[in-house]
DNA sequence: ATGGCTTGAGTGTCAAGA
């Protein structure tokens, strides 16, 4: 199964680059963050027509997040317990085995504003949540736009953001909860190395000098991550015309073996 | 350089993103 994420910062206006996108990668399962639309807004039939079920969360203007999936959606939830002071940044559902949490957390806008507080307080809210879906559901992905990164391995020049937005310690150590209530980065099973980006930033041409943050995750339970096979950033996808400023992430998973049928040994 | 660029809202110019 191929999960993918991708913040695509406006539905509508991204919309002939998703088609293309979807047409050419073919994801089993895409969770999307800013879709920055209402419910009724979303441009459904679109993406129906492309073999897609789907589930949005949407809000006027801005947040919004939605999941589409090649296979029906069950036990969908909109939005978790203590996270509603923040508009529509969660949805979840149950494809193929795995327990799906699509997020789009706060950005908090720089550190020590009223936002940051709400930032690391929603933050605290999920990894409650989170605690609480992992004990029901063994194989879990957390997945979309943390607007935080790990360490300074994903940012270009960790002197220029040290402890700014999006890179401080206390926006780490809450992200550190949520990996410490049993998930772990997908991307790092695969690789230790620097670089690797999935946001670039519009005003400063970021793209052009790979000028980015990986702020952008996977994060997977201990069974998911067993069945992880790889992690990829599609670069590809923040080039050409009307780009989202985030790239897609995707995350190879094997199916769950089944009971009962172990096969030859 | 409190900016640079992009989107939504709404038709002049601001809020928000990260």
């Amino acid at each position: 199964m191929l999960l993918a994420t991708w913040n695509v910062n406006s539905v509508r206006a991204r919309l002939p680059k998703l088609l293309g996108w979807l047409r050419k990668r073919r994801p089993d399962v895409l969770c999307l963050q800013e879709i920055k639309c209402l419910d009724e807004q979303f441009p459904r039939a679109e993406l129906e027509a492309e073999g897609y079920a789907l589930e949005t969360f949407g809000q006027k203007t801005y947040n919004g997040v939605a999941i589409l999936s090649r296979a029906p959606l069950a036990d969908v939830a909109r939005g978790f317990p203590g996270g509603e002071e923040a508009g529509a940044r969660v949805v979840a559902a149950s494809v193929g085995g795995v327990r799906v949490l699509n997020a789009y957390v706060v950005n908090g806008q720089e550190v020590g504003h009223a936002k940051y507080a709400l930032k690391l307080r929603w933050l605290e809210a999920l990894a409650a949540h989170v605690r609480g879906e992992l004990a029901r559901h063994p194989r879990l992905a957390l997945v979309g736009d943390f607007n935080v990164t790990f360490d300074d391995r994903d940012v270009y020049d960790p002197a220029e953001w040290r402890e700014r937005i999006l890179c401080s310690t206390p926006e780490r150590e809450a992200l550190g909860r949520l990996t410490a209530a049993g998930l772990h980065d997908a991307l790092r099973k695969f690789t230790a190395e620097g670089g690797h980006y999935t946001w670039w930033d519009f005003r400063t041409r970021g793209f052009l000098g790979n000028r980015g943050l990986r702020i952008d995750h996977v994060l997977l339970s201990a069974a998911a991550l067993d069945g992880c096979r790889g992690v990829e950033i599609d670069v590809e996808a923040r080039q050409g015309e009307a780009p989202s400023d985030h790239a897609p992430v995707i995350a190879t998973l094997e199916s769950p073996r089944l009971p009962g049928r172990a096969g030859p040994g």
